[in-house]
DNA sequence: TTCTTAACGTA
DNA sequence: CGTACGTTAAGAAG
């Protein structure tokens, strides 16, 4: 587009952009060194300059608000009365930013009495008369009733400034059914809650859109309002005031007197001294260079370059704190054709014995670019579906060179659903980032650059409207992330090394052919049980009602207060920060101090609903091939456990009649006779004992008797034969209550005994089983000298928190610090029995095959000539995958459903 | 729209 | 005032 072609001019609303790029960056990222916030200036200016780059207008202009208080405040006090208090970071951002805009040479506008939105439409009008094409940018909808043939708007699409989508009046009825100019008819209507300015109730956009379309506009429906049935024509004829004064409000004003036009806004060259000035101020260096590019200047200021230094080797990463520098360019990735492909494997793989990175961009239906580097080259080749051309490269994937992944496991079941298996997996740097900091929620490749290379990954920038073709590849990211790897195993301990490849590596391909088998469940079971629960919960919420004479939300815990302790006068029950809690220990309490209908039939709602809403989103899990597939988190826990989502299967309801049967659901699928269950018995407590060498608790073990028997016994001084059931729950639930660091507080409340009693019960336990709570001592001291726990395989949790001074914090990581060994050494021993479970079973060549895992129990699926050798298989992994002090006891199962191979 | 909280399912 | 998770709906918040 030329300059001499229809001039373009555009108009910003310059507040609720750089409100919305506010909120966009993080307030801490963007600070100048005397504390003054930056962040919103600096991502108004960076969209800004997207928008000049991609849009060229020939003339430009910002309007901004000059308060919250304008005409419509006086005609209606109450607008935009919901607006909380401004963001004390965003105070003074402002006028630096029209600072900056004034140094770059772009006119900014405000106007006494009138908001910048009247300001973007007088612009509007004016530049469409005066034959300019016009863009309007601005985050208010009121703004697309400027849309005509000759006005665009750009609105922010998502929360942020990242994207703008371009209104035009085919877009707009795309989107909302009308012209543009009747959308301030339809916000009428419904209200504008950010605004304070209520609607008719009952009238959303979908009735509103109707009406207009139905009547021809908002005159003509207020009118004829009693030809309207219904509530909602009630609604509307007691609430057409609202829908007046709405509509007074939301016309924006189209012939502001102001002191430019449109022809006065033109883009010209500027003070390049000025823009430094300032955004030296601001302390903008890549912002600065990007402005001086307008003037078709280069900024002199020369960006030193840091080398990054050499990693130190040290059990736990620390954060780097110098400013990275920017990243090394990654090699110009080449495109290769089908036989300098096979050559450079070839000859890559030779170079790079270590391995050779992989990065596949994986779509929904397959995979579109694959993306190879070693150190020094790169390689971006686009998936073509046509596997001859890819064949030197499929046998490359089973062959021996090692492959190194971020994110591993959903590249190599991509490869799996195109037939394609993976052989020699090296490295996953996202897992073995994990393995060094298991509590940290930044994984991603750019964290991972920015944390063990000091470089920036570039990326695009986050306020780009479309991305360039500077962004990085899928072979520029592979190069990263073989860097990552050269620098993560110079960080790692041989231990860790060790624990890394041997236990999580050969994990991730037998969690990815697990989640690629998925499980059968039989959808018209679950649907039942759904309609069934469904009626019940109906059932229970009509006599709820019913007693107390209202209809509330029971599942709004801020409702439930209401009736609980205004209505029905109950006594208070324990704090939350929103108020009370109504969870279902505190309703059975009440339950049995105050007893009333209510709460029970609240409980029983509570349960079928819970239920009821499990079978959903299992019924919307099931794939077209009648099974429900998993996605297993390697990397989602502190202790080293997996994680189960989309959906979780580690949350399948067992404690009660009614959530078994969804268990029932969960069937042996076709070709296959049986599902196969095993479990670990007590293993966290075999552990406590292995660690902590109690004889007792050793003796225990060996002995084979019921443990909470044994115990009780030691405890209570009694005989085994005497060990009443009232005994032996109390101490099973203080054994278990051991390994999580429960307290004689805790224990007196589950337990319902005082608090005294509890406090009796542990010491009398303590004295029988000293070795264990001279170990809980010792685990917590000793992760306070080191700083971390570990594992009985090596796997190191840190703990920070143990030398806080602030209580609350130090003593939570104490019982974290507690448990974690134990928790931890479960989820490893787990973790090999899988390994061995998997890798025989494909080398026996057997059908039968693992599914599903959900903590300390493993599901197979089996055909019954396999059963016997499977289950020796099953059994001798799982008991022999640690050599500990006392047995690992498994519990087998068998059944056409998971509920019935429960043992 | 997106985020946070309360509640609750499992080991 | 017991560890580790994931999912949901309501309500809050821009």
């Amino acid at each position: 587009m030329s300059n001499n072609a229809q001039p373009t001019l555009m108009v910003i609303d310059g507040h609720s952009l750089a409100f919305r790029a506010f909120y966009a960056l993080p307030v801490d990222s963007f600070r100048t060194a005397d504390g003054q916030h930056t962040n919103a200036i600096h991502g108004f200016i960076s969209m800004m300059l997207n928008l000049l780059a991609k849009e060229k207008p020939t003339h430009l202009a910002v309007a901004f608000d000059i308060s919250r208080y304008s005409f419509r405040t006086r005609e209606y006090p109450e607008y935009k009365g919901t607006r909380g208090e401004t963001p004390p970071e965003f105070i003074g951002q402002v006028p630096l930013l029209q600072d900056a805009l004034h140094a770059m040479g772009i006119t900014t506008i405000t106007k006494e009495d009138f908001e910048a939105d009247d300001i973007l439409a007088t612009l509007a009008a004016q530049g469409s008369a005066q034959d300019f094409k016009v863009l309007v940018v601005s985050g208010d909808r009121d703004t697309i009733q400027l849309i005509d043939d000759n006005v665009t708007l750009l609105y922010p699409s998502k929360q942020g400034v990242s994207e703008l989508t371009r209104y035009d009046a085919s877009k707009v009825f795309e989107r909302y059914g009308i012209q543009p100019h009747q959308y301030p008819e339809i916000a009428a209507l419904v209200g504008e809650t950010s605004d304070n300015l209520p609607g008719i109730p009952k009238v959303g956009e979908k009735t509103a859109v109707k009406w207009i379309n139905e009547y021809g506009s908002l005159e003509e429906i207020l009118r004829r309002a009693d030809e309207i049935g219904g509530k909602v024509g009630e609604s509307l004829r007691e609430f057409k005031e609202n829908a007046i004064r709405n509509r007074r409000l939301n016309r924006l004003i189209p012939d502001v007197d102001l002191p430019v036009g449109p022809a006065d806004l033109e883009r010209l060259p500027f003070d390049s001294e000025a823009v430094r000035e300032v955004f030296g101020r601001l302390e903008f260096k890549s912002l600065l260079t990007r402005v001086l590019a307008l003037n078709g200047e280069q900024d002199s200021t020369p960006t030193e370059a840091k080398s990054s230094p050499s990693p130190s080797v040290v059990p736990v990463v620390e954060e780097v704190s110098s400013e990275p520098v920017v990243a090394a360019q990654a090699p110009r990735s080449q495109q290769l054709l089908d036989e300098e492909l096979a050559a450079w494997l070839h000859r890559a793989s030779e170079t790079s014995p270590q391995g050779v990175a992989v990065e596949l961009e994986v779509y929904a239906t397959g995979i579109a670019v694959v993306g190879l580097a070693t150190e020094t080259e790169t390689v971006s080749i686009p998936w073509s579906p046509v596997q001859a051309d890819m064949k030197p490269l499929i046998e490359w994937f089973a062959g021996p060179t090692p492959k190194i992944f971020h994110g591993a496991k959903e590249q190599i079941k991509a490869l799996l659903s195109l037939g394609i298996p993976l052989e020699n997996l090296g490295f996953d740097t996202e897992i073995a980032d994990w393995v060094l900091r298991p509590d940290s929620s930044k994984r991603e490749l750019a964290d991972l650059v920015k944390l063990y290379l000091n470089e920036v990954l570039p990326t695009p920038d986050p306020n780009q409207l479309v991305p360039d073709d500077s962004e990085l590849d899928a072979g520029g990211r592979a190069w990263f992330v073989n860097r990552i790897d050269s620098a993560i195993r110079d960080r790692m301990e041989a231990a860790t090394l060790a624990l890394f490849l041997e236990i999580e590596i050969p994990s991730l391909t037998t969690l990815a052919a697990m989640e690629m088998r998925g499980v059968t469940v039989n959808k018209e079971k679950l649907q039942a049980l759904s309609d069934e629960l469904g009626i019940r919960a109906e059932t229970a919420k009509n006599e709820a009602f019913a007693v107390i004479g209202r209809e509330v939300n029971l599942a709004s815990p801020k409702q439930l207060q209401e009736v609980l302790f205004d209505q029905l006068g109950m006594p208070k029950t324990r704090a939350t920060k929103t108020g009370y809690t109504t969870d279902a220990t505190a309703l059975a309490d009440l339950q049995a101090t105050n007893p009333h209908p209510f709460l029970g039939l609240l409980l029983e709602h509570r349960d079928v609903t819970k239920l009821k809403q499990i079978v959903e989103t299992l019924i919307l899990a099931i794939g077209p091939d009648g099974r429900i597939h998993t996605t297993y988190g390697q990397t989602g826990t502190s202790t080293g456990r997996l994680s189960s989502a989309n959906p979780n299967l580690q949350n399948i309801p067992i404690r009660t009649a009614d959530g078994r049967r969804i268990r029932e659901a969960f069937e042996v699928g076709e070709g296959f006779d049986a599902l196969f269950t095993a479990d670990y018995s007590q293993i966290e407590m075999r552990i406590m004992a292995h660690f902590s060498e109690d004889e007792g608790l050793i003796e225990a073990f060996i002995s084979g008797e019921d443990l909470h028997k044994f115990v009780g016994a030691r405890v209570f001084g009694v005989e085994p034969g005497e060990v009443t059931g009232e005994m032996r729950s109390q101490v099973k639930a203080m054994s278990y209550g051991l390994a999580y660091g429960l307290s004689a507080f805790g224990l007196a409340r589950q337990l319902g005994i005082e608090n005294s009693a509890a406090k009796k019960l542990m010491a009398d336990y303590f004295q029988r089983f000293g070795g264990v709570r001279d170990y809980l001592r010792s685990v917590v001291e000793q992760a306070r000298a080191q700083g971390y726990t570990e594992t009985l395989f090596g796997r190191r949790r840190p703990f920070p928190d143990l030398a806080s001074p602030n209580r609350v914090l130090r003593d939570n990581a104490e019982r974290a610090a507690l448990n974690a060994p134990m928790q931890g050494t479960a989820a490893d021993i787990m973790k090999i029995a899988m390994i061995g479970i998997e890798q025989d079973l494909v080398a026996l060549g057997l059908k039968s095959q693992l599914l599903l895992q959900v903590h300390d129990e493993l599901v197979l699926e089996v055909i019954e000539s396999e059963r016997e050798q499977v289950e020796k298989i099953v059994t001798d992994r799982m008991s022999h995958a640690a050599k500990l002090r006392v047995p690992l006891d498994v519990q087998i199962g068998v059944g056409a459903n998971w509920n019935e191979a429960a043992h």
